[in-house]
RNA sequence: GGGGUUGUAGCUUAGCUUGGUUGGAGCACCCGGCUGAUAACCGGGAGGUCACCGGUUCAAAUCCGGUCAGCCCCA
């Protein structure tokens, strides 16, 4: 005995031990380092992480980003490409980890923050940020995510700031990055505006007042306009009544007042009423009304009705309320008018001194509101409306709209170029290109950059007292311009770096904003290397990236703010490929949050299921579509791939090792279920190719599994005999050879999905190289390909089913010898074919015939609706005329076209014809193959004993299995039986013996028989081991 | 209110681009079979108003219009 070549493996080891044994072999022999660091001067693949912030614990759905990023690396690494920026990458700044530090220390207010030191608020924040960093990179570390996080790229740095800082200086000096006061989406908790990628994340579904208001016309003592809106705490502030020109207004008296609104929505507020004239919008312009509520001053020249497009029908009266502090029609309006705008809301978002509802937050204004407009009698009426409104993403905080001074980035300048560089880019799905990213950029709002906080990147702007401006691209510049270049570039100490003006010599203050964190992240293209700082970055050839993946919330999110930023500094797009995330849903299919506490953290997930299992979790089924988490689904994947491929495995070491055989080459095999396999093979890696090259790596694993499964059901189930019976002949060892190359190809291009597992196999089956992640991806050879025998297989497959069918109808089991069965078919069948399902198909003879050979007898019956009204009282008696004479009368039919009957002519149309298979066989078709399968019932006395013999044998078998006897172990056999079943083993006592490897078999009884019913009789048999 | 997307068996889904046999799988369920690699496999059964309404067409799960519901995004 030789020592094994093919190491046996434990089918029912867990998962997460061979997980580990993995981890251990790659870090014991460098193979990560090796992956991330080698330089093949191969074609380039770039890649780039989209930067989690660590502050939170990573969940599931980071996994499944980090496992599609991973995969497609294999992938392309296997494929012959060098990755490059294979790197790791972190967020650092912004609100989210700033109100994570106020909750920790306590905080509810900018003052508090600054009494305590923004100094030590920030060093709080740096810490936190890395505050899971152990975990993520244990996490990525556990689901075999291969990036290299020594050369992770990290937003707070002074490298990444300055970069940042250029990019601001180029676009300050092109006129892209401009001040200028607007109504801005703000958060009067966090005190800062908010972009409006920001915004976007945080609309919630809201009860609010939907009320509609009485203003009185100058001068009128009961005629009223009534304007309408949801935000009664603005009413205070009222300036302007604002109309569509082109829409018609009605003045209506009703119950002794009088009313101006919108003609079309007088029925819909009044019953009883009567129109005294009727108004183009336009004609109502400059009409004075009186103010609504007496507690501001407002200028002598507002207080009027003005016109504006932006008025729809849709909602409301068609007369909208405007005040200018709190919307951007509004303040549109009042510039346009030259009008000041009120504003009695201070920053922290609290009404002022001047009206009776001091200190109030000013959503919780609403109601007294309403009850004074109540009491006053102002109200027309009022009532609930659901709708949509904004809240502030992180804190929760409804948001206002206020005006503010902040810096901006002219995006919508660029909508043009945006949408231009969109066309160059690879969606996945591709519908988001058009869809909700083009929509996205078609209407692209200026980017408000600035933040009134302490933890970001600060804006690089000065100023002096003359008003003049300058931005400072570099701490180089900044020491030129006379300032001191800090240690650290974060607040508060670039606070105090005082510039010289380069104008007037006056000194110069640092406008006091950080900017916004999403800049950060979409600056990652050219940030990250420490453009233009460092020359690894050339915006000529290291844009765009090949390819970015993320969640679908990053579609205006990080893929619109690098977009954003590549089109305004590198006039193009900033990748080529984006793969868009779906979520993955808890098992009842709800959204995963922390507040439902349905959050499941990745530890937890690979924990529970193992890496390559919560891998291939991730592949089944569209990426972009959600997906639930299902317990039984990741099971059935992890089996019907991983451990199908482990027991091929199995087969093929058990038996190479009893044969000796040992892989060289793959050479030709004569043997038609090798040819096919090979066929197959190649098939499926052609396919399985182009499916990961369109990053449709879910429908390559399906191709990958449906080869598994034909493998494995079909190709080993069939070959079995040939793997145990002789000697290691030359077909043989193509087989083995066949077998061999099959599992290996398939493991390899498993590797970058499952790639612990497939490791695990690789170095049990080759082990040529360090890793199979240094393997080459499987090329199909196409020359194996033969799509005529995968069809003919198909049939044959469909054959096998037909004739179970067939069985099964009959009442005859499987293991029934058969007396014949005859096969027609459409296609050809060649005899090499079916001699491999020959011995599935269980019958003494197996026959091809014609059609017109088929077992069957033709029925007629006349259609009466068409014969009888032709045949009249002759109708019956045609009837059985036909019944009686079908066969011939289809034969006349087939051959002339009609049949004669009476004198008068009878078409294929007059007829239902019924094929009825002859009642000696038992018959199954598949009409869409074209195949029929008929199986002779008759089972005579000797195919009766054959029958019992294969039962006898069957029982055996279980009962050697049972014992777990070694493959090869002789036994002795005894057995009580009597009639048919005694006259069977004794008839075919040599055919026992051999299947069976018994040396002899002998009648007896005994307690210690086993018994087994066959045929509803009782027999036992005994089976002892030879020592 | 607008845009996008999804809706197929109890559950997960293929098919829809390009209309054309009887809408195909898997899981679960029931019955049966096969099995000395496989908690694997195979046959049968039950389970479908292909969300709903309308249109185009000889013919619609598929194309068109509308409605409803879910999800995502925007105002």
């Amino acid at each position: 005995m030789t020592g094994k070549i093919y190491e046996d493996i434990d089918i029912n080891k867990p998962v997460t031990e061979i997980d580990k044994e993995i981890l251990d072999y790659w870090k014991n022999n460098n193979i990560i380092n090796e992956a991330l660091n080698t330089k093949r001067d191969l074609k380039k693949f770039v890649f780039l992480e989209g930067p989690p912030t660590a502050n939170g614990r990573p969940h599931v759905g980071h996994l499944m980003t980090r496992t599609m990023k991973d995969t497609v690396m294999r992938y392309k690494f296997m494929d012959g490409y060098d990755i490059l920026r294979r790197t790791g990458g972190w967020d650092c700044h912004g609100l989210p980890v700033e109100l994570e530090a106020e909750k920790h220390f306590g905080f509810n207010s900018k003052k508090e923050i600054e009494d305590f030191g923004i100094q030590k608020f920030n060093e709080y924040c740096r810490e936190s940020v890395f505050r899971y960093i152990d975990e993520w990179h244990e996490v990525d570390d556990l689901i075999g995510f291969w990036i290299d996080q020594n050369k992770s790229y990290i937003t707070l740095k002074n490298d990444y700031i300055e970069s940042e800082w250029w990019a601001l200086k180029t676009l300050y000096e092109s006129k892209m990055l401009v001040k200028d006061y607007k109504i801005v989406p703000y958060c009067p908790r966090c005190g800062t505006s908010l972009s409006s990628h920001e915004v976007a994340q945080g609309y919630k579904n809201v009860d609010d007042p939907s009320v509609y208001v009485k203003f009185r016309e100058r001068g009128y003592e009961n005629r009223f306009f009534i304007a309408w809106t949801t935000t009664p705490w603005t009413l205070p502030s009222n300036e302007f009544l604002v109309v569509n020109p082109d829409f018609d207004y009605s003045l209506i008296s009703s119950q002794g007042e009088e009313y101006y609104l919108l003609s079309s929505m007088v029925d819909t507020l009044f019953k009883d009423y009567k129109i005294i004239k009727t108004f183009k919008g336009r004609d109502l312009d400059g009409i004075r009304y009186e103010q609504l509520m007496p507690f501001l001053h407002v200028p002598d020249n507002a207080l009027r009705v003005v016109t504006g497009d932006f008025v729809t029908a849709e909602d409301g009266t068609g007369i909208v309320h405007a005040a200018p502090a709190f919307g951007a029609d509004d303040f549109e309006i009042a510039k346009r008018e030259n009008v000041s705008m009120v504003n009695p809301v201070s920053l922290d978002g609290k009404f002022v001194d001047d009206l009776p509802w001091k200190d109030m937050f000013f959503e919780n204004a609403n109601i007294p509101i309403i009850d004074y407009l109540k009491k006053n009698k102002i109200l027309f009426k009022s009532q609930k409306i659901k709708h949509t409104y904004p809240f502030c993403y992180r804190c929760g905080t409804r948001l206002m709209y206020y005006p503010l001074d902040a810096w901006f980035i002219k995006v919508s300048e660029i909508r043009n170029l945006l949408m231009e560089n969109n066309e160059k880019i690879n969606w996945f799905p591709d519908y988001l290109k058009d869809g909700r990213f083009g929509n996205f950029l078609a209407e692209a709002k200026d980017w408000a950059l600035s933040r009134d906080r302490y933890w970001g990147t600060p804006l690089p702007v000065w100023k002096c007292k003359n008003g003049h401006y300058v931005a400072v691209g570099s701490r180089e510049e900044l020491k030129a311009l006379g300032g001191n270049v800090p240690e650290d570039l974060h607040r508060p100490f670039i606070d105090d770096v005082v510039l010289k003006c380069p104008q007037c010599s006056e000194p110069m203050h640092r406008e006091p904003h950080v900017i916004d964190t999403w800049f950060d992240s979409g600056s990652a293209p050219y940030a990250a290397l420490h453009y233009p700082f460092n020359k690894e970055f050339n915006s000529e050839t290291s844009i765009p990236v090949d390819f970015i993946t993320e969640a679908i919330d990053q579609t205006r999110g990080w893929f619109y703010t690098q977009h954003v930023i590549s089109s305004l500094l590198f006039k193009k797009n900033a990748y080529k490929n984006v793969l868009s995330i779906a979520f993955i849903l808890d098992e009842h299919g709800q959204k995963m949050s922390k507040s439902k506490g349905n959050f499941v953290t990745a530890r937890q997930f690979i924990d529970d299921f193992g890496a390559d299992p919560a891998r291939l979790f991730f592949f089944s089924g569209a990426p972009w579509n959600s997906k639930s988490i299902d317990r039984k689904l990741i099971g059935d994947l992890t089996r019907k791939s991983l451990g199908t491929l482990g027991n091929i495995y199995s087969f093929f070491a058990s038996n190479a090792n009893l044969d000796n055989f040992v892989f060289e080459k793959l050479e030709k095999s004569e043997n038609i279920l090798d040819m096919w396999l090979l066929s197959r093979l190649n098939s499926t890696i052609k396919s399985v190719r182009i499916n990961m090259d369109s990053f449709n790596m879910h429908i390559a694993l399906k191709n990958i599994m449906d080869l598994i499964d034909d493998f494995s059901n079909f190709y080993l189930r069939l070959s079995r005999k040939n793997f145990w019976e002789g000697e290691l002949s030359e077909d043989k060892k193509r087989s083995y050879e066949t077998l061999y190359f099959t599992l290996l190809s398939i493991i390899k291009m498993l590797a970058p999905m499952a790639p612990f597992y497939s490791e695990y196999l690789y170095q049990k089956l080759s082990g040529e190289k360090k890793s199979v992640h240094f393997e080459d991806y499987p090329v199909a050879d196409t020359s194996y390909i033969n799509e005529d025998l995968e069809k003919t297989f198909k049939y044959a497959e469909t054959v096998l089913e037909l004739s179970r069918r067939a069985r099964q109808d009959a009442g005859i089991k499987g293991r029934q010898t058969v007396k014949e069965i005859l096969i027609y078919s459409d296609v050809n069948l060649p005899e090499d074919v079916l001699n491999i399902i020959s011995p599935e198909l269980n019958a003494e003879s197996i026959r091809l015939i014609n059609q017109k050979d088929r077992p069957v007898k033709v029925v007629m019956k006349p259609v009466y609706a068409r014969v009888a009204p032709v045949l009249r009282s002759k109708t019956s008696e045609f009837s059985d005329f036909v019944l009686k004479n079908s066969e011939k009368i289809y034969r006349e039919i087939m051959d002339k076209g009609y049949t004669e009957y009476n004198d008068l002519q009878f078409k294929k149309e007059d007829f239902e014809i019924n094929e009825i298979p002859d009642e000696n066989y038992s018959f199954a078709s598949a009409d869409k193959l074209g195949l029929n399968v008929f199986i002779n019932r008759h089972i005579d006395e000797k195919l009766k004993l054959i029958g019992y013999a294969r039962e006898i044998i069957r029982r055996i078998q279980i009962m050697r299995k049972d014992m777990n006897l070694e493959y090869s172990e002789f036994i002795n056999t005894s057995i009580d039986c009597t009639g048919d079943i005694k006259e069977a083993v004794q008839e075919y006592s040599d055919y026992i013996k051999k299947e069976t490897l018994s040396r002899e078999i002998k009648f007896g009884s005994g307690d210690d028989y086993r018994v087994w019913d066959i045929d509803g009789g009782h027999i036992g048999i005994k089976i002892e081991t030879i020592n």
